[in-house]
RNA sequence: GGGGAGAUACCCAAGUGGCUAAAGGGGGCAGACUGUAAAUCUGUUGGCGUUGCCUACGGAGGUUCGAAUCCUCCUCUCCCCA
């Protein structure tokens, strides 16, 4: 077993912050002494169970933990979720239902364990203590912390200052969420640098309620393909863990040249002192951004998807991109003979028909854009029939792609 | 409880009777370029087999030849006073 020192160390790489640090120590060293594991807490909204390699950045420093032989809670917020909240514009507080719940948190567990050891992890829902809950409980807890401090938190502030609306639901939040750890008397709690204030309630909470603090761990955020919001499946520019590797793979190459370093950082086991060599090479010119980026991209992969996989999507890339040929594996659009006239159809039906297209107008906008081609020919606005025959490719785009089976 | 301000497309935001399918920005999509789905530049961004028609400026009515724009009621949000 490690000493408390050096199991610091491990804990300590990519972190954001550790509050703090010699609570940290203190607490490894009694677990070591007295046998027993430490519970590390981290909570997951249970709206979202489509993990990418963003919400990875804190399962990965989970299991860090765990290898470090810790107790490890992956917590599913169910409790707030079945509230939802009526105020928030956002789908995402959407009030759900208890079968629902129960169906994302299988496709959470089923998500999780691509990164954490099953055995040892823990999955806990804050129903669990949060339901049995009187009235005269939640009064006891709400007296426990005053309005003044709920709006220290940033995003209160601002939205005060810019008069928009705040429930009192969501004032509440960190509250729960601070109650969950006085429950779990969770010894550390991980989460997003903007989880820092809720976590922080959680130690002040543990404290009126007689408990040892919990050290709070926060990981920097990761930005998303666009390079410059967060990465958030809301948002669209999330790279999800379960998706083809040829998407992952495209996705990373698709990232700024500058989030190459904290990409690495943060979402590969690839040792600093490498990548670091690598940034060094990019930054003094004797290496191409785009190598390092790739070596990125396949380490991705293989972390979700193994070697041969990464190896193949790859080649896919190349292939696609950089060659500008055809994949060799391509989704299908399946047409009726009778849909065909002489041998012809309607281009902006193919469009979307194949699902390239929403509506007749966007279809009729690409062709104009000359984004359609028809085995890599383009397809001319004025000819509104094409003609096609089976096992023909149609792409639209630069990276989409269909063939066309007639049957 | 009283007074005031506001709600515009995916998001932010301009527009205060016809020239408005609605400025500008962001995002998305496409094209060019390239070293990649980086960066940059350009175009485009309600629907309909489309020289026209339909739908759309919080909701429902009304005034008018004509309404995002004026009137009435309703819903929601914010501010000030109590």
């Amino acid at each position: 077993m490690l000493s408390p020192e050096e199991q610091l160390k491990i804990i300590k790489r990519g972190a954001a912050e550790i509050i703090t640090e010699e609570e940290l120590l203190k607490k490894l060293r009694k677990s070591q002494e007295t046998g027993r594991p430490l519970k590390i807490k981290a909570g997951f909204d249970p709206t979202a169970p489509d993990l990418h390699v963003g919400s990875a950045v804190v399962l990965r420093k989970m299991k860090h933990f765990q290898e470090l032989g810790h107790e490890v809670i992956f917590l599913i917020g169910d409790f707030t979720g079945m509230i939802g909240d009526p105020s928030g514009k956002s789908e995402t507080r959407r009030q759900l239902s208890r079968e629902e719940v129960n169906a994302n948190a299988k496709t959470y567990e089923k998500q999780i364990y691509k990164i954490l050891a099953p055995e040892r992890t823990r999955v806990d829902f804050n129903s669990r203590w949060c339901s049995p809950m009187k009235f005269e409980d939640v009064i006891g807890l709400a007296s426990r912390y005053t309005v003044a401090r709920i709006l220290e938190r940033d995003d209160f502030a601002k939205r005060l200052a810019n008069n928009q609306p705040i429930s009192i639901l969501e004032l509440l939040y960190p509250l729960v969420q601070g109650y969950d750890s006085v429950s779990l008397e969770a010894d550390v709690e991980l989460g997003g640098t903007d989880q820092k204030f809720n976590l922080l309630v959680g130690r002040v909470l543990q404290r009126e309620y007689g408990q040892e603090p919990q050290v709070v761990l926060t990981m920097p955020l990761l930005e998303g393909v666009d390079g410059v919001q967060k990465m958030s499946k809301s948002i669209g520019n999330h790279i999800g863990i379960n998706e083809p590797p040829e998407e992952i793979y495209g996705k990373t190459m698709s990232i700024s040249d500058d989030l190459i370093w904290k990409y690495f950082a943060l979402t590969t086991d690839v040792p600093e002192n490498e990548f670091e060599q690598l940034r060094m090479q990019v930054e003094s010119g004797a290496m191409n951004p785009k190598l390092a980026k790739q070596r990125l991209a396949r380490e991705i992969v293989t972390l979700y998807h193994g070697k041969a996989a990464a190896q193949s999507a790859e080649e896919h890339f190349e292939k696609v991109f950089a060659r500008k040929e055809m994949p060799d594996e391509m989704a299908r659009v399946v047409l009726k003979r009778a849909d065909l006239a002489n041998g012809k159809v309607w281009a902006v039906k193919l469009l979307v028909v194949s699902g390239f297209a929403q509506s007749n107008a966007e279809a009729r906008r690409l062709i104009e854009q000359g984004g359609v081609r028809i085995n890599q020919q383009e397809i001319m606005p004025d000819k509104s029939d094409i003609e096609i025959k089976n096992g023909d490719v149609l792409q639209a785009g630069k990276r989409r792609f269909a063939q066309i089976v007639i049957e």
